[in-house]
DNA sequence: ACATAATACATCATATCACGAGGTATCGAT
DNA sequence: ATCGATACCTCGTGATATGATGTATTATGT
């Protein structure tokens, strides 16, 4: 999938794969798997970034003799996907102007 | 709109401005307004970068004593809006991901 | 017993790219 | 004569996705 592309939903993606209870990275990785594809530096800093602008909360706990750092979503990162639902109509108007053909030559 | 959400965007609404006939930078701006916001120095980017990569191809023409460079699609281009709808299946499936809601708990 | 894969986290350098700030020049209208 | 519109361009900056690389433990296979 285009890079580009990505750059918009990946953010979303991942609160969205807390949204119904908390994770971890590992964990979210592969719940993403199927949906879209993501390296861990990227995910890690991803987590970074979204638990500096508060939409997202950690924990650190231990699990089978390793430690894990387990995300919740907050208000904030909620907040963002209506935020998301809202502009998808933005970007469901340029998609249409993207593919609307041309009456007047087709 | 979220600058990151544009991304993956601006370069195929480029495409797309000029894909019913050629066009210049100044009125490519202007015909994508109502639909996507584009700074000059955006633009003019990216026309280069499309220019390079085979997307377009660009003839220069005076107009009212001014010089233009007038911008037409090539094959290239035309597949790469190609590609884009079919990667639209892949973000839609993003989409509703991001989007669901939890049966379980909602 | 030993090697390999899986789990689980992290950092750093690099490349891509949108955009504001700034620049040049012409034309038309006030 | 001044100003806005037309028309192009460059440069520096900031944001960010990713591969490479590193550390450490547990589970699995041979």
């Amino acid at each position: 999938m285009d890079i580009q592309l990505k750059r918009g939903l990946l953010d979303v993606c991942v609160l969205a794969a807390i949204k119904n209870g908390e994770s971890y990275g590992y964990k979210i990785i592969k719940d993403l798997k199927p949906c879209i594809d993501m390296s861990e530096s990227t995910l890690y800093t991803i987590l970074k970034r979204l638990e500096l602008a508060d939409m997202l909360t950690v924990r650190t706990a231990e699990h089978g003799g390793r430690l894990r750092k387990y995300y919740r979503i907050t208000k904030a990162g909620l907040g963002r996907i209506e935020d998301f639902k809202d502009e998808w109509r933005e970007v469901m108007a340029i998609y249409q102007f993207v593919i609307k053909e041309d009456e007047e030559h087709e």
